[in-house]
Formats: C-alpha cells, sequence, structure tokens
RNA sequence: GGCCCCGUCGUCUAGUGGUUAGGACACAUGCCUUUCACGCAUGCAGCACGGGUUCGACUCCCGUCGGGGUCACCA
C-alpha cells in the first residue's frame, strides 16, 4: 500500500510556521515511502478570498520546494481538492450513516442548549449533548412546520477506544466523555469532523499527521470512521511550536508583541527577510525530530531518506530563531553563486540599487560583492544591509564607526595621504593595492591596523565589512577618492 | 472543573535500570586576523518536585506542581 499523507489548512490567513513544520512532517513521510502528498482545502466555512487566500499557501509551498502530488492547481484522481465542492461526497456518506442508524434529526433550539450548558457549568460537570426524546407527534409538528434541524451523530455509551498513535503511543478514551456531535447544520454544511474524515476515506489517506490539539477529536472522528465501514488510517499527533525560551504555546493573537521582539511566525516573514529555503527546511526537520545524537544539518535527499515519525518527539519544542540562524549561515555557504545572486537579486531592487531587469554590469558587480562578502552574507537581504556602499555613489557614514576609527588625532592628514597613494595606484588591482598600504604603513611607522580600519570607514562608511581591498577595488578608485574627500570634510566641519 | 497529552542544560536533542548524563545552538574566554564573519580550542549550564519498586533509578509505578489540548451548529 502506498503512503498516502495531507495537509489540510483552511484558507483564511497566512501559513503559520507550526502548520509549515506539520505540512513538512506529512510531506517528509510521504517522500520517504515513495507515496504521495495531498494538499486539500478546508474551506467548509466558505471564506470570502478563498483564491487569493489559497495562492499565497502553494506560493509557500514552492516557495520550500515542498511540492504536492494532487491539490489545487494540479488536480489528481480524487478531485476536487476543495471542500466546498465536495458536497456530493458528504451527502452520500450521510446517507449511509442515516441508513446505518447512528444519526438523528436535532430540533434542539440555541436557547435550550444554552440552557444545559449553564446547568453543566454550575454543576462543574463538563457539558454533553445527549438525544432528546420527542414523542411521535412532536416530530410530526416539527416536520410539518418545517423546523431546521441539525444531523448529529449519536454516541453510544460505555465504550472504550483505544488509539495507537504513531507519536503519542497508546490513548485510550471513554466514549461516556463525547456527547453527541452535529455533522451537518441546518443549513446543510458538513462540519470538520465529519467533512475531515469522509475525504480522508475517499483520497484514502493512509497517514494523518496534524497538531496534537485533534488529539481528542481522534475519537468522535474514529466513531464516524467505523459507521462508515471505513478502515481508520495511521494518526501521528505532532506537539505545538512553542515560543523562544518558553514552553508557552505560540499564538495568533500575540502577533503584535511578536513582531516587537522580532520573532517571525510566519512563513512569509522568513521569505521576505531572504531566508534560504531549504535552511528553514532544515531547521524546522530538526524541531521535534532527530536522526540521532549528532546530526543537525540535513540535505533534503537526507532528510528524505531519514525521516521517520517515530522519532519525532511526543513534547512540544520552543521555537530557536539562533539556531535557525545558524543552520541558515551554513546553507548559505553551501549555496551555488547561481542562487545567491538570483535570491539576492529582488532586495537590490527593492531597495532601488538596481535596474529592472537588472544590467550586465550590475550583476558582474553582485557577483563579485557576493564573493567579497563571502560567509558574511547570511540570508540574501544581507547584500543590502552590508553590501549596499557597493551599489550606491552615495555613503552613509555609521556614527560608531566614525567616532570609534576616524575621530582620532592625525586621521585627516593620513587620509590625505592615503588619497594620494591610491590616485597613483597602478595598476588599480588587488595585488598593488595591497602592496601600496602595507608600504605606506611600513614606511610611515604606522600598525596596519590603524591604517587599514580608518581607510576602511572612509571608503565604505562602515566599520564592519570585507577585506578592505576587496572594497577598494570594487567601489573603484574615483567613489574612494570621493569619499575619502567627504570624510574628510566632515571631520573637519565637525572637529 | 471532567477527560486526554506532555515535563533531560536558557533552547533543540541523545538516552529505554548500572553513563564522569553525550552532542548542537546561544553565552563566556582564548587563538587566528586589517574590521566583521568563518574556523579552532576551552568553559558555563540539565534529569520539575515528593513518594514508592529495586542491590541500583533520568529511565518503571503513584501523587503534586507546571505547560498544552478538548469538552461548539470553528478548523
Amino acid at each position: 500500500m502506498t503512503v498516502r499523507t495531507r495537509f489540510a489548512p483552511s484558507p483564511t490567513g497566512y501559513l503559520h510556521i507550526g502548520g509549515v513544520r506539520t505540512a513538512l512532517f506529512n510531506w517528509l513521510l510521504a517522500k520517504r515511502h515513495g507515496g504521495q502528498f495531498i494538499l486539500r482545502i478546508d474551506d467548509t466555512d466558505q471564506e470570502r478570498h478563498v483564491d487569493e487566500a489559497v495562492g499565497k499557501i502553494v506560493d509557500g509551498f514552492r516557495w520550500l520546494d515542498m511540492l504536492w502530488d494532487e491539490g489545487p492547481e494540479v488536480g489528481g484522481p480524487h478531485g476536487p481538492y476543495y471542500q466546498s465542492q465536495r458536497q456530493h461526497l458528504y451527502r452520500e456518506a450521510v446517507d449511509k450513516l442515516i441508513a446505518a442508524g447512528v444519526v438523528y434529526r436535532d430540533y434542539s433550539t440555541d436557547a435550550e442548549r444554552e440552557v444545559g450548558r449553564e446547568a453543566a457549568k454550575k454543576a462543574k460537570q463538563p457539558y454533553r449533548f445527549r438525544r432528546i426524546e420527542y414523542s411521535d407527534a412532536d416530530l410530526k409538528r416539527f416536520e410539518d412546520e418545517g423546523r431546521p434541524f441539525a444531523l448529529r451523530f449519536e454516541v453510544p455509551t460505555g465504550r472504550t477506544l483505544v488509539l495507537n498513535d504513531l507519536v503519542k503511543g497508546e490513548v485510550s478514551f471513554n466514549t461516556d466523555e463525547i456527547g453527541d456531535f452535529v455533522i451537518v447544520r441546518p443549513g446543510g454544511q458538513p462540519l470538520y469532523n465529519f467533512a475531515s474524515v469522509v475525504d480522508d476515506v475517499e483520497m484514502r489517506i493512509t497517514h494523518v499527521v496534524r497538531a496534537e490539539e485533534h488529539l481528542s477529536n481522534t475519537f468522535p472522528q474514529l466513531l464516524v470512521l467505523e459507521a462508515l465501514g471505513a478502515t481508520p488510517p495511521a494518526f501521528a499527533h505532532v506537539p505545538y511550536v512553542a515560543e523562544p525560551g518558553s514552553h508557552a504555546k505560540m499564538s495568533k493573537r500575540k502577533t503584535e508583541e511578536y513582531e516587537k521582539r522580532g520573532i517571525l511566525i510566519f512563513l512569509h516573514q522568513y521569505i521576505e527577510r531572504g531566508y534560504l529555503p531549504h535552511a528553514l527546511v532544515n531547521y524546522l526537520a530538526r524541531l521535534g525530530w532527530s536522526f540521532d545524537d549528532t546530526q543537525e544539518l540535513f540535505t533534503r535527499a537526507e532528510l528524505i531518506e531519514k525521516f521517520s515519525l517515530g522519532r519525532v518527539n511526543s513534547s512540544p519544542a520552543s521555537l530557536d530563531p539562533d539556531k535557525l540562524f545558524w543552520i541558515e549561515g551554513h546553507w548559505m555557504k553551501e549555496a551555488p553563486m547561481e542562487e545567491k545572486v538570483a535570491g539576492a537579486i529582488p532586495f537590490l531592487k527593492a531597495a532601488g540599487l538596481v535596474s529592472d531587469p537588472i544590467s550586465d554590469d550590475d550583476r558582474a558587480l553582485l557577483e563579485a560583492v557576493i564573493l567579497a562578502l563571502g560567509d558574511r552574507m547570511k540570508t540574501f537581504s544581507d547584500v543590502v544591509k552590508l553590501g549596499r556602499f557597493f551599489f550606491d555613489d552615495e555613503v552613509a557614514y555609521d556614527p560608531d564607526a566614525v567616532k570609534k576609527r576616524l575621530r582620532k588625532p592625525g586621521v585627516p592628514e593620513m587620509l590625505r595621504e592615503l588619497d594620494a597613494l591610491l590616485a597613483e595606484t597602478e595598476p588599480y588591482d588587488l595585488p598593488t593595492l595591497e602592496k601600496a598600504v602595507h608600504d605606506y604603513a611600513e614606511k610611515s611607522g604606522r600598525k596596519m591596523g590603524d591604517v587599514v580600519n580608518p581607510l576602511r570607514v572612509a571608503t565604505t562608511g562602515q566599520g564592519v565589512g570585507p577585506g578592505l581591498y576587496d572594497c577598494l577595488f570594487l567601489v573603484g578608485r574615483d567613489r574612494c577618492r570621493a569619499r575619502i574627500a567627504k570624510a574628510i570634510g566632515m571631520l573637519e566641519a565637525g572637529a
């Protein structure tokens, strides 16, 4: 039997990082066994902007390079892949359940149920709906007056249900704890616990891997599965993702607070910051899963080869931005030039530093800058953050660097001498520049650091960055000399 | 509140009765070095608590505490 997994987001907001991890586990499991990963849109609620939201979701998956074998835009033999378009299947399943005698018409009103809930609350007991017995006459009257009714599943009491969860292990649940639940609303809308089961069966899903908040929901679903006469899929409930440095669950309500603390919880935020797709995938795979006691870095192929649900932890894991960043740095180092160039261009364009489309000259400069930046480039956006001065003729001086390296006695005089040096360096290339600066330091009796650092700040505006000679060369003789002049002017005006 | 899940360094984790409790990120220090980054070396730091079971518990059992979920005509 081929393994079939699915990820079924509701098209409401953006993709949450925890959801991405759940999807990744599903994807890895399917790929590990040469099976299929299915994307299904749980839109029973019929939100307004479904198309737009689905577009963002599929873009996200494409960015992650987690392609789905069946689902929106690609179709498949078990479509449609939108719950809102599968009404006929739910109708069929409802008929089956009616024939099996496990569902009934519930004519209760909001007010009636509210009374029950209040009573339960007062008695400090959990509220559980049980079938209200009506006389035949009442039933006939309700029917005649067309009173709306919901379809409820009649839960058999006194049974113990056992689930062998692939992550949590054996979990038992008594059906006395489950109230009769609605499977279809009066308006005909099927509800999650029912629709999702019907879809999983029809789509031949073999492994349901989802967030642990669904663990309790699994038991009513098991009842539906049984009544449908279907073989239940295997279940695996993965723990939630907690906030950095704590075990508190991440909450959508705290989005603003996270924003302030610099915690990224939505996929699009990582895309916007210039993260490498595979770095995120590697990090998320290791969040709650491990292969052994040492390996942290995995290629995509290794992940697929080594993933297993048995090694998914049963306790929550908290997001660690520092570790993600470390993994990001590793994979960025490994990334081929071509990928770095392609990844950086959008950020340069957005900053207005290159034209759209990028010119051949700028592309060549970009490659040289990426080479010079080396492993200082951690994310694609770093090209702008650390290398702006290569592309922009204007230079902005970092006040701290100026204070530390330029506002020192004798610096303007030295900069004049260095300007003269650059003017006559011939040819203006790396080895010649390096020799010239070395000779200058020696002749003037200065330490290299006392020459190099002020010169770096004067020509780049920054105290940190690539090697000085790379900077001097790539910025070019004319721009270097203009910047030195500007720095001297600034120092003399400020002194 | 009932029921269910979970609890090893700050964080991610290894560990299934006998280990100096291992690795990684972060942090600290040193080395390398023109800055930063990389790299290398060293260090700091953990079995939530209390009872059992056992010759012996991080590992098994019970309880407490803490975190989470669920108890919807949401997903």
